[in-house]
DNA sequence: TTGCCTACCTAACGTTCGTTAGGTAGCCTC
DNA sequence: GAGGCTACCTAACGAACGTTAGGTAGGCAA
């Protein structure tokens, strides 16, 4: 077997658990399927992994890390903006997330819900992270939201385009003017 | 057995599946765990449906129709009623067929894109005349939105909050106060 | 009383699941 | 060149999966 070929198995395995995932789900997700599209054996998964919710784990905790990436290059982006133009940056880059760096953020807002309680519960801080930087964003904008709700409602709008956009076809810049503009018109 | 407990097992057993299935994914739902919770056997299932596809099916279905028959009703109550009113009342009821009508419209929205391809094809033309439903009102009140964005971003807010939306501590009129006054701002 | 129908049952089918045990070929170090 | 490490392999485990075959108890009709 080619050296060079084996490089980085391990990513591999994440980039396909990841696509799977999000097409099938959870539990629609077998190993061997995972193995074959690496293209190893179900058993040698175990040379990288300790088993199946490990594999998982790591695809969601990659999925957050992505979004913070994103949002830091926003934050840096956005610096001295004026409120409105910041928001739509972490806009645009939460997308950016969701569609410009593989299927991992995107595994992860579909899959976490139905995941076992265990991979749950460890990944929940690193999730919490990222939300308290929204609630802390939007404060600072002055879009109080004491309930959380115009928060949450504003996640599902972004995070629902998993469902439908085509990024073959669609326009990002354009999807994160129509949510920013809703946002933005009257949360106060 | 007594038979006043075996009237309408299909009607019980659909009400577990939507359940089950809201929680754990499509494939994350044994036939013998539906079973068990309706009080038979996995086999006895087969009574009753042909496939566990035919199980699923009947579930999104009737998510489908408890959409309608909210939206039916909320209608008859805007009409007359000035463009605002007129949203609110029907994402009040969108969100009304998501939580106060059991969990068959929730399964829908949340395991609708995991699903095997027969499955989705058997229930788009009746997703498809419901989101029609919607182009059609939002088109009505003036809010024109050719590319469909506007509309798939609302489908997004509203149908997310199944992710968090606790009926027991939450208000639903609220957040669908605060779901219409986001949309309503400015999408013009 | 007999015979059919409904609504279940037990038992089992073959397949697939996550996982483990143990083996091996190639590379690196000493 | 011997030993060990890495990265895979084959083979198999028990459990769970969707599904099927065939049986049975109770109600209803003739």
């Amino acid at each position: 077997m080619a050296v060079i070929d084996t490089v980085d198995v391990r990513g591999r395995i994440l980039d396909v658990t990841a696509a799977l995932v999000l097409e099938h789900g959870l539990a629609g997700v077998a190993q061997r399927q995972i193995a074959e599209q690496v293209g190893i054996k179900a058993a040698s998964l175990y040379h990288h992994f300790g088993s199946k919710n490990e594999i998982v784990e790591a695809v969601f905790r990659r999925g957050i890390d992505v979004m913070e990436h994103a949002w830091d290059e926003a934050a840096t982006a956005a610096t001295g903006a004026d409120p409105r133009t910041c928001l739509a940056t972490h806009i645009r880059a939460h997308l950016s997330a969701l569609f410009e760096n593989g299927p991992y953020t995107a595994a992860h807002v579909t899959a976490f819900r139905t995941a076992p309680a265990e991979v749950r519960s460890a990944v929940v801080p690193m999730r919490d992270a990222y939300e308290a930087r929204w609630t802390h964003l939007l404060s600072d904008l002055s879009l109080v939201d004491q309930s959380g709700l115009h928060r949450l409602t504003l996640f599902g709008a972004m995070n629902s385009s998993v469902e439908w956009f085509d990024t073959e076809r669609g326009n990002l810049d354009e999807l994160a003017e129509v949510i920013t503009t809703q946002f933005w018109g009257r949360t106060l």
